[in-house]
RNA sequence: GCGAGGAUGGCGGAAUUGGUAGACGCGCUGGACUUAGGAUCCAGUGGGGCGACUCGUGGGGGUUCAAGUCCCCCUCCUCGCACCA
């Protein structure tokens, strides 16, 4: 037989399951299994970074497809997006052709690594007969009320030249670009993402199968408090006050107010006196930006607007102020202040000489400022003696009995801003007339196409849409009036797009509906989804509450999307970070910009460079170039990629490192060791498989399991084991295990051979061999299951675990004396106590121990050990 | 500060319900064989000790016949949130 050679192979065995239809999906089987990982941006070549998660879904679909299960195993492209528009203004090409080009790429590197999708069902978000159901879609949230246009305070990102959403602005950046987020007043499309918040947060309790980590990232993202919201009259003027609070309670020690510098009402109650130092206040706090705003060191600020309310529970005059902490975009906007059992509010009364009035008793003892535990009520009226829980229901009710107020619940999630001013998006199908008002596009018009842009400087951002300098596209007659109208000429947040592809896969050609509620209803839920971390608010939250509305218009059963999900680590790469100069001990850098990309401090010593898990490698030159893992990525130049990997490589090994490395969860560091590794394993299957073919062919699989001898019966055991434990462990996606029992259970067949003939036992244990082998590495094993059977080894059913085979005729019993492991003693399954100690005994290490010692206890757990307890 | 998750050999990492710590791989050491191959095979590889032994899963306590695993306290790391009333 021939040397392991991965490039005859391996494109072999992939055309021949693009022409056999491997993983095109099928209705229809008893069990399901729709397998998904996160459509990406379409950015060209990939490297292994990239693949780490197709090839997770990739093992999996192919393991439920041996299983015998209906897989979806869909792909698609989530084609609108800037990157497309920068390429296009740097290049000159058209976004549409940029894009589909890179698509084109993209896929030849997932088939060069054997990764199988049902092609069938492509979804590519960018063509209209995809975004038409965008549009659609919103059509039917508008009917539903769930869009709406309002003018608020928005996010401006500075380099997109568009608004965000709140989702995503990171630490007052934007997501992308990383921008300082500006504030503007701007009028915009949102969706009422809100009216979903209580079922957004009480779902995730459906969802064992999501990590904690991302539930408890959604859950502090919707942000519910419960409190109540109520009215503070201000002296002199009909205004009121509105505040909401967590602690009605503490309502007798509010000994002052404070407005959000943006609140309304901020002009209208200043006095005259104030008005001068209010504006500059308001004025300041207008041009920080809100990282700014978080840098100074949250020394408070705030100005007395010369305004007093009332407060309802005491009747006291207290001032109302306006500070910069409290936000304008939470709960009212403005708050009743009550520093006795608020560390902010306290630190602001402090340094503005406000009064203090504890309203819960602290513990004796107490030698902090504010306390917000739990505590009998005290300066408070009626309140007083009550505990906090007791004192919230009654006040609340006084509130509602006085008009006052009444409990509420706030959500920190706000609604979601889509409208964009870029081009390449989704066009929203909406249209301003003079004389009717706003008016939808009607269904049976849509799609509104994204008119092609000849020239490209006719989507460089402006700050508008550039669909606004288009009249061909804009000019329309009113759908209800038949008046000169105007189309919205922005574009919808590219993340609508993503927020149902996953039910369009399970009916991708439809062109009367989103798709088939039948259809996805056999496939929804997802039963794996796999993709980063990154997105464990934006996407993941926008796509549940897309599902929860297509469920509540009864076009999908699932009200959650994603049944299992998982994150899985990022793939780094050893970096150059260039030559250095070592003085004393102390690391120069040469290339300071890439330093500090790389984020390494300038003052690394020496010493650090191991601890930190960098390198200092001397190149041929005579320099000493420093080292250090990254996540892959293109601008980094450190990214493996497929193609040439392959072409030196192969898949299969490729494959098997991704996979190998670490758990899936963990970050993994490519290296050449690893590589190594994968190679040698992969060649050692083969030498021992292809050594023996002949007579494998030769010898039949059959075989009656309680005949066999001592080694057969070994062997068989440790093929069950393995068997079972490879099963579990991909279920679980603990594919670095499932590789190491592969690894062990080679070993053995090889110890095997060493002293035993070709077998029918060998046999089945190089057929189940093959067959565990495939989800990992599917063109060796391809390959090798063709040496003795004609079919794919896919469509050959997983093997049932032998459970017979799994029990032992005999065990290694672990003798302890007084909880040390002093002998082992093979025994048989069946022995009782008694011999069992009596056998423990009988090994003189065992013996030697005990000598001259009492036995105090024994402690015997069956099949396992003894423990012989000892005194003296 | 709050929340989630971690800390196990030189490295990546294994270890049901508490029951032989270090599977598997990388690296390293020694050896064999060479049809010099991407070699391969054999032996070894947590520390200390010639050894019997002994110490050992971030640190300190505890429960238990028995603790990486359970309980209490602490340190450090990573990630997320963070003036959210």
């Amino acid at each position: 037989m021939d040397k392991y050679n991965p490039h005859e192979i391996e494109p072999k065995w992939q055309k021949y399951w693009q022409e056999t239809g491997l993983l095109k999906a099928q209705e229809g089987s008893d069990k399901k299994a729709y397998i998904l990982v996160m459509f990406p941006y379409p950015s060209g070549d990939l490297h292994m970074g990239h693949l780490k998660n197709y090839t997770m879904g990739d093992v999996l679909a192919r393991f439920r497809t041996q299983q015998g299960y209906s897989v979806l195993h869909p792909f698609g492209w989530d084609a609108f997006g800037l990157p497309a528009e920068n390429a296009a203004l740097k290049f000159g090409v058209s976004p549409a052709n940029w894009t589909y080009a890179n698509i084109q790429q993209s896929k030849e590197s997932l088939n060069l690594m054997g990764i199988q999708y049902d092609w069938s069902r492509e979804v590519t978000t960018c063509a209209p007969e995809y975004y038409k159901w965008n549009q659609w879609i919103f059509l039917k949230m508008y009917q539903q009320g769930l869009v709406l246009r309002k003018k608020s305070l928005v996010n401006w990102d500075p380099v997109e030249q568009s608004v965000l959403a709140n989702e995503q602005v990171i630490e007052g950046r934007g997501w992308r670009s990383g921008a300082l987020v500006e504030k503007r007043e701007l009028e915009q499309w949102y969706l009422k993402i809100t009216d979903y918040a209580e079922r957004l947060l009480q779902d995730l309790d459906k969802l064992p199968r999501w990590p904690e980590k991302v539930k408890a990232m959604q859950r502090a993202w919707i942000g519910k408090s419960q409190g109540a919201e109520f009215d503070f009259q201000v002296k002199g003027s009909g205004a009121k006050i509105r505040v909401f609070s967590t602690r009605p309670d503490t309502i007798f020690g509010a000994t002052f107010m404070v407005l959000a510098p943006e609140h309304p009402l901020v002009a209208q109650i200043t006095t005259p006196e104030q008005k001068v130092k209010v504006e500059a206040y308001v004025q300041a706090s207008k041009m920080k930006s809100e990282v700014e705003r978080q840098m100074e060191d949250r020394e408070k600020t705030g100005i007395f607007t010369g305004a007093y309310a009332v407060n309802p529970a005491t009747g006291k005059d207290i001032p109302v102020w306006i500070a910069d902490y409290v936000l304008s975009g939470y709960g009212t906007g403005a708050i009743m202040a009550v520093p006795g059992q608020d560390e902010r509010d306290w630190e602001f009364a402090e340094k503005f000489g406000l009064e203090i009035v504890r309203t819960v008793q602290p513990p004796s003892g107490w030698k902090g400022k504010a306390y917000a535990e739990d505590g009998p009520a005290i300066n408070s009226g009626f309140l007083n003696g009550l505990m906090v829980d007791e004192a919230k229901k009654k006040i609340i009710e006084w509130m509602e009995q006085n008009g006052i107020g009444q409990g509420k619940v706030n959500y920190r999630l706000r609604d979601w801003l889509i409208s964009r001013q870029r081009y390449w998006g989704t066009p929203i199908p909406m249209i301003h007339c003079d004389h009717c008002g706003i008016v939808p596009v009607p269904v049976e018009q849509l799609p509104v196409v994204l008119p092609e842009l000849k020239d490209v400087e006719d989507i460089r951002p402006k700050g508008k849409s550039p669909l606004a300098a288009h009249p061909e596209f804009y000019e329309v007659g009113c759908p209800r009036c038949g008046h000169k109208a105007r189309r919205d000429t922005d574009t919808m947040d590219t993340f609508i797009d993503s927020s149902w592809y996953f039910m369009r896969y399970a009916d991708a050609k439809n062109d009367k509906a989103p798709f088939d509620p039948e259809k996805a209803d056999f496939w929804m839920p997802v039963d794996q989804y796999i993709g980063g971390i990154e997105h464990a608010i934006l996407h993941l939250l926008y796509a549940r509450f897309f599902t929860k509305f297509l469920h509540d218009q009864g076009m999908v059963k699932a009200d959650e999307p994603f049944e299992g999900l998982f994150t899985q680590g990022m793939v780094m790469g050893w970096s150059d970070v260039g030559p250095v100069e070592i003085q004393g001990g102390k690391i120069r850098f040469l290339d300071d910009a890439r330093r500090s990309k790389l984020e390494i401090s300038p003052d690394i010593t020496v010493e650090d460079v191991k601890k930190s898990g960098a390198e200092l490698r001397q190149h041929d030159d005579g320099s000493t170039h420093f080292w250090k893992p990254a996540v892959m990525s293109k601008s980094l130049g450190n990214g493996v990629m497929v193609g040439p990997f392959v072409r030196e490589q192969g898949a299969d090994i490729a494959r098997v490192t991704i996979l190998f490395a670490a758990p899936p969860e963990n970050e993994m560091i490519w290296t050449d060791e690893g590589v190594q590794g994968s190679w040698r394993y992969l060649n050692r299957v083969w030498r021992l498989i292809s050594t023996d073919a002949q007579a494998i062919n030769t010898t039949s699989g059959k075989f009656n399991s309680a005949s066999l001898n001592p080694a057969e019966k070994a062997l068989y055991q440790k093929l069950n084991q393995t068997l079972q434990k490879v099963g579990s462990d991909i279920e679980a996606l603990s594919f670095n295990t499932a590789v190491a029992a592969l690894m062990e259970l080679l070993n053995t067949l090889q110890d095997y051979r060493k002293d035993s003939p070709v077998s029918p036992v060998y046999r089945t244990a190089v057929r189940y061999y093959i067959q565990m082998l495939a989800p990992f590495a599917p063109h060796i094993a391809e390959e090798m299951w063709h040496w003795f059977y004609p079919d794919s080894v896919f469509a050959a059913r997983w093997p049932e675990v032998d459970q017979e085979a799994l029990l032992k005729e005999e065990f290694e019993l672990v003798i302890q004396v007084s909880g040390k492991v002093r002998g082992k003693a093979t025994v048989p399954v069946g022995a009782s106590e008694e011999e069992i100690k009596q056998i423990a005994r009988s090994v003189p290490n065992v013996q030697q121990h005990l000598d001259g010692k009492q036995v105090v206890k024994e402690v015997y757990v069956p099949g396992k050990l003894l423990n012989i307890v000892v005194k003296g």
